[in-house]
DNA sequence: ACCCAGGGTCCTA
DNA sequence: TAGGACCATGGG
């Protein structure tokens, strides 16, 4: 497991090196990880680099496509995470038509206004907010943090998990989850899909941004190569690229991504 | 002064 | 159902 390179990779954006560990939030607590995974935490110890899949058969299934060989020989450490749901929502959210640099610069602003605080290795941290502590916020407060016209919607986002159940939504079929998150104002499909793919086990799910969409349209004339921009436009994009990729398309679009970015002259920048 | 950024929503035909 | 405008903000 390459730490980070999966940390650098798109899914998670409050992470830093320290010495020779990263050290990240994830939720209400701090991670210390390495390239052999979790090896320290301020609270509970998730299973965050998904150490449960079976990697390697994984793999196995992928490497029957060319793109994807060449993909996984590039970066053979790279993983998808499993993340606390609230923080991975509202990071997503906060993604929308935004860069890099911004949504972290965002998150930590969010952390610092509204989380709590946790030590590890004699650093002290602020951890995200919970649910009741962001939706309790005033919308300028929240705008405060410099997240725009998204600022309603983490709102809105952060009440609708107040009274909702992610344990719920993970037990669902992959379309009924999916349906459930862009119910939300501000969740499209997109995010939809950085939310169960990231943080609660849907490893069918894609997220179709403007990248991966013309990736499937380059390697594997799936859609237009245009972002998909109704539900009908997504879901047929989506079913072809299961199809082409099969269950764990989720890994697939996440080598995918990590080369396509690489390769744009626009390599991701943290 | 432009253009773009891991999009989403609302309006129109 | 498809196409367009608009949305705040910061960087190149």
């Amino acid at each position: 497991m390459d730490a980070g390179l999966t940390l650098n990779s798109g899914q998670v954006f409050l992470w830093h090196m320290h010495g020779r560990y990263w050290y990240g939030i994830d939720g209400g607590v701090v991670l210390k990880a390495d390239d052999t995974g979790i090896v320290g935490s301020s609270g509970h110890t998730p299973d965050f680099f998904r150490d449960a899949d079976d990697i390697d058969a994984i793999r196995a299934r992928l490497r029957r496509d060319t793109s994807l060989r060449d993909a996984m020989e590039r970066y053979p450490g790279l993983r998808i995470t499993r993340q606390d749901p609230f923080q991975c929502m509202v990071s997503f959210v906060v993604s929308a038509n935004s860069n890099i640099p911004r949504i972290r610069r965002n998150l930590e602003a969010i952390c610092r206004a509204f989380g709590g605080t946790a030590a590890l290795d004699g650093m002290k941290f602020r951890t995200f907010p919970s649910p009741e502590r962001l939706g309790g916020a005033h919308i300028s407060e929240v705008r405060s943090c410099g997240t725009g016209y998204r600022s309603p919607y983490i709102l809105a986002a952060a009440r609708a998990v107040c009274s909702m159940d992610f344990e719920h939504i993970r037990a669902m079929p992959y379309r009924e989850a999916r349906r459930a998150l862009t119910a939300i104002p501000g969740i499209g499909n997109k995010v939809a899909d950085c939310i169960l793919l990231f943080s609660l086990d849907f490893l069918e799910a894609i997220p179709l941004d403007r990248w991966i969409v013309r990736a499937l349209q380059d390697r594997y004339d799936i859609g237009t190569g245009q972002v998909p921009h109704t539900d009908t436009q997504y879901d047929s994009v989506h079913d072809e690229a299961v199809r082409r990729l099969g269950p764990h398309a989720g890994y697939a679009q996440q080598y995918l991504f990590r080369m396509v970015r690489d390769d744009s002259g626009k390599p991701l920048k943290w």
